[in-house]
DNA sequence: TCGTCAGACTGGTCTATACCAGATCAGCGA
DNA sequence: TCGCTGATCTGGTATAGACCAGTCTGACGA
């Protein structure tokens, strides 16, 4: 069916779809949060089956130019977030300082015990108290990250009660009077699973950024773990030291 | 063909494969660098086809529990090196204290001019010299990846001459006096492409990080711009602020 | 003994097709 | 007006083949 193009034989053509969709991008024929055509449209105009397509897109998303939204189609990704996790307490401020529109939803929070791991990250003894706080945040409308954060209730007596679907940061120093000092930040890609995956409403095993952060205030009293799972195409990230 | 196994209906076939070969990971019958069966055996042996198969090797792929090697098979990830990008300087010593064997092979040095993308990082004019190095780095004999090195000739006279299949810091430090101090880090998981994906001797579209150092000496002379494209299954990234 | 070379084996790429399940939207009916 | 419904769109999953291009190995010959 294909005719193989001149001079081109020894780049698959997923990758020559590729390319071609690469170049509408960075002409700006395409801009962020756009509406690629379905993949059966695509695969009709390269000539090639939706299989070949799918590995072009496939490969696409891999790069962080574009991503998937479950069953609606595929988007151009919009520019990275730049991210400095030993300074940025605050992912509101952050997201509205780079023009965007952030949000936060609280999931779930659940007053449960340190077990084995939690004792490691924290520095806490198992069966310690902790408060377990899910978060969904967005960028512009696109779920980027859950979060699971462990809140020290010794620290922050009533933590529970608050609403989260603020600041954290802000919350703690204006409730608690702390201030985070960052701490130990540890991360690395890995493919989401569920439950992540599906909390933030991608397919298992689309690619991501795994970051955990331990915080204590000004006193060296451990306030709180975060465990954060990014889509790896919405952040850079950058650590500046002297 | 294949019978639908009960209760377990909702989860796609290729999942269930992936999670058959996980357990067999995770409970220590596929051990570091073991071969695992050919792609066709695994299909015959989950009764379906290399492409099911193949979705549910790429899945534990992007999870960064496997890794393939061209032509010759997919192989159990290793543990990942731990990488403190603001504190380790050698590649060699961090490897070797982590009870790896590391090795570095130099791919090209090439004297050349500062253009518009180096000037913004580097803080030197367009035009400017520079010298330009090519490695591949290797941990217990697999390349998990290649770096773009930019040496300013000014403050490291000569520096185009030695070997640098060896620690660049210690040459640094020895035939300098240069003791570096980090500065300015930045990263984020993307795929690998040509031609660094090639110079790994891996599929573009393989998973990978990219970091970027820039170092300065103790009088904050510019001293290096370093370019590294890691496989995204062989390191962590760990950083520690006061 | 040692190098070479054919053949078997590996993953890499590709076609053609099918059905499923969630998202979307126009249009109908209360 | 508003909610429901069904048709139609999307990607998600899966089958069943095919041929290509490196890798490896073992047999053979110098």
């Amino acid at each position: 069916m294909q005719e193989r193009l001149v001079g081109e034989g020894t780049v698959p053509l997923y990758m020559r779809v590729r390319d071609q969709l690469a170049i509408q991008i960075e002409e700006g024929a395409l801009t962020p949060n756009t509406r690629l055509p379905s993949e059966r449209i695509l695969a009709d105009e390269y000539g090639t089956t939706r299989v070949t397509t799918r590995l072009a897109l496939a490969q696409l998303e891999a790069e962080g130019r574009i991503y998937r939204s479950n069953r609606r189609g595929w988007f151009v990704s919009p520019p990275r977030l730049i991210y400095k996790p030993t300074q940025d307490y605050s992912f509101s401020d952050n997201v509205t300082s780079q023009g965007r529109v952030p949000a936060t939803e609280t999931l779930d929070v659940t007053p449960t015990e340190i077990n084995a791991w939690l004792a490691v990250k924290t520095g806490l003894a198992v069966g310690d108290p902790i408060v377990w706080l899910r978060r969904r945040r967005q960028i512009d409308g696109r779920s980027v990250l859950v979060e699971n954060i462990y809140l020290n209730p010794k620290r922050l007596p009533g933590i529970e009660t608050y609403d989260f679907n603020r600041s954290l940061w802000k919350l703690l120093r204006e409730q608690y009077g702390v201030e985070l000092q960052g701490k130990r930040i540890e991360m690395y890609p890995t493919a989401l699973v569920d439950p992540q995956a599906n909390a933030i409403g991608v397919t298992a095993g689309t690619a991501g950024l795994y970051v955990t952060r331990c915080s204590h205030d000004a006193e060296g009293c451990f306030v709180e773990f975060d465990e954060e799972f990014w889509l790896h195409d919405a952040l850079s990230i950058q650590v500046e030291v002297n």
